[in-house]
DNA sequence: TTGGAGATTTTGACTAATCAAAATATAATA
DNA sequence: TATTATATTTTGATTAGTCAAAATCTCCAA
C-alpha cells in the first residue's frame, strides 16, 4: 500500500507514457527506461515487481500498462505534483519555469493532509502553471483533447492552454515569446518543407520548429468546450 | 556531499544527542540507535560509514561525535526542519502540535532555494512553533540556556519559551493547559516526594510530573537576556 | 525463409540500509 | 579479583534499487 518514491516515479512515468497512447496500448520498456533515466534491464526488473504487487500488467516483449489500482496511485502522485507546482508559483512566488524539479521532490514528501490544505488554499484549481489538469481528490482527471499549434486552424485566434514540456530552457523560451498558458495567439503560416510554424502574438511574430509547436496546446476561442 | 535522508537523520540525531551533553562528550550508540528506531548494530555500521566520510568521529565502545563538517550539515537539516514547521503553522494554518511529522519528511525534500524563500516570507524568524531556535543561513544557531519549570524560582512570573518534546499527545496536553510558548506562568509548588510540580496559569493551576516539567523551558521575565 | 537490427530480458554483481543473533568488551558487584 | 549484567560490535542474511554485459526475442527486409 505504501509506495516508495521509486515506485511512485515508475507509476507516474507509465501513466504519462500511456496517455500518449491509444487505450489499452502498452508502454514499451525502452521508452519507460529512458523516461526514468535507468537502463532497460532495471525497468524490466522493477516492472515485474510492480506486476507482482498488482499495480501494473506486464507483457514480456510488449510492454507495461497500469491496472486500476496502479492508475489510482499514479493519478494521486500527479495530483500532488501539480498542486505543489501551482502552490510554489501562486503562494511562494516562484517562477513557473523552475517549479517542476522542486515539485519532483516534494510530491513524494507531502502528506494527504497538507495536500488537502494546499488544494483548499488554492481554491481547488483545475490546472497547474503549465496548463496540466490537476486530478481532483477522488482521482478524476479532466481529460479533453486540444489542438496544438501544429493542428489548429490558420489565421484564427486561439488561446495557449498547456505546455507539454517541463524543461526550464524550453519554458523560458516560451515565456520570452509570450506564449505562456492564457495568451491569445494566431498561427499565420506553416511550412512543411522548412518544418516550421509562425505564430503571431500581440507583440511580434515567432517562428519555431514543428516539434516545439506540437508541445503548445491551444483552445479555439470560439469553441470553449 | 549529497547526504541521503538516512544520513541526514543520523546527523540530526547525533546533534540532538550531543546538545544534551557537555562539550566534547560522545553520544552512546545505544541512545543513538534508540533515537533513530534502529537496532544498535545498525547504528554501529552506519556510524562507521559516516566516520569514513569525515562527518563524525567515532570511538568504539565510547560513542560518536559530529565533526565540524557533520555539524554544519546537521544544523542545516535542523534549519530546514524548523523553518518548515513554522511555515506550516504560519502560512498553512496547521496546528503546532501536528507539524513535526510533516516536517520530518519535508526537511529532506525542500531545496535551498525554497528554504530561502520560506525564510524570507517568514521574516527570518528566530524560533519555530515549539520555541526551538532556527539556525540562520550561515549555520549559526542562537544557543543560550534556559530554566525549566523544574529549575526556575518559585512564585515568580516566567514565560514559557520552548517545549522539548514533539509528541503530539504531549503537545496537546500543553496546549490544553495553556502552557504553550509565549504564555506567562508561575511555579507555585514543587513536591520532591510526589515528584510533581504545580504551575499557575492565568486560568487555573496545573500539576504535572517532574519529567514533564523539565521539558518546559522558561525565561525569567525580569531578566530577558 | 533467413538474416540481421534493434529492443528486451537475464545474469551476476554492487551499494545502501536494515535486522537477528552470536561474540565481545566494559562496567558494576560481590 | 572473579562474576555478572549491560552495552556494543560482528557476522551473516535480507530487501530495494541499480548497472554492465551477455543472451534472447521480435520483426522487417532481402
Amino acid at each position: 500500500m505504501l509506495a516508495s518514491p521509486t515506485v511512485e516515479n515508475y507509476l507516474k512515468a507509465i501513466y504519462q507514457g500511456q496517455s500518449a497512447l491509444a487505450d489499452g496500448q502498452h508502454v514499451p520498456m525502452g521508452q519507460l527506461a529512458a523516461a526514468l533515466g535507468v537502463v532497460p534491464g532495471t525497468a524490466t526488473t522493477m516492472v515485474k515487481a510492480l506486476a507482482e504487487s498488482g499495480l501494473v500488467s506486464y507483457e514480456p516483449y510488449v510492454g507495461v500498462r497500469l491496472t486500476v489500482a496502479g492508475e489510482k496511485l499514479a493519478v494521486m502522485v500527479l495530483r500532488r505534483h501539480r498542486l505543489v507546482e501551482l502552490f510554489l508559483v501562486q503562494v511562494m512566488g516562484m517562477n513557473w519555469t523552475e517549479v517542476h524539479d522542486e515539485a519532483e521532490h516534494l510530491e513524494h514528501a507531502v502528506s494527504d493532509r497538507l495536500i488537502q490544505r494546499i488544494d483548499a488554499m488554492l481554491g481547488h484549481p483545475q490546472v497547474d502553471p503549465h496548463g496540466d489538469p490537476i486530478p481532483d481528490a477522488s482521482g478524476t482527471v479532466d481529460r479533453h483533447e486540444y489542438h496544438s499549434l501544429l493542428t489548429c486552424p490558420l489565421n484564427t485566434r486561439v488561446t495557449v492552454t498547456r505546455v507539454l514540456d517541463q524543461n526550464p530552457t524550453f519554458l523560458k523560451f516560451i515565456e520570452d515569446c509570450a506564449l505562456m498558458p492564457g495568451r491569445a495567439v494566431e498561427v499565420t503560416t506553416r511550412d512543411t518543407a522548412a518544418d516550421s510554424v509562425s505564430v503571431k502574438t500581440p507583440d511580434r511574430t515567432v517562428t519555431m520548429g514543428a516539434r516545439a509547436a506540437s508541445k503548445l496546446l491551444v483552445q479555439l476561442e470560439t469553441n470553449p468546450i
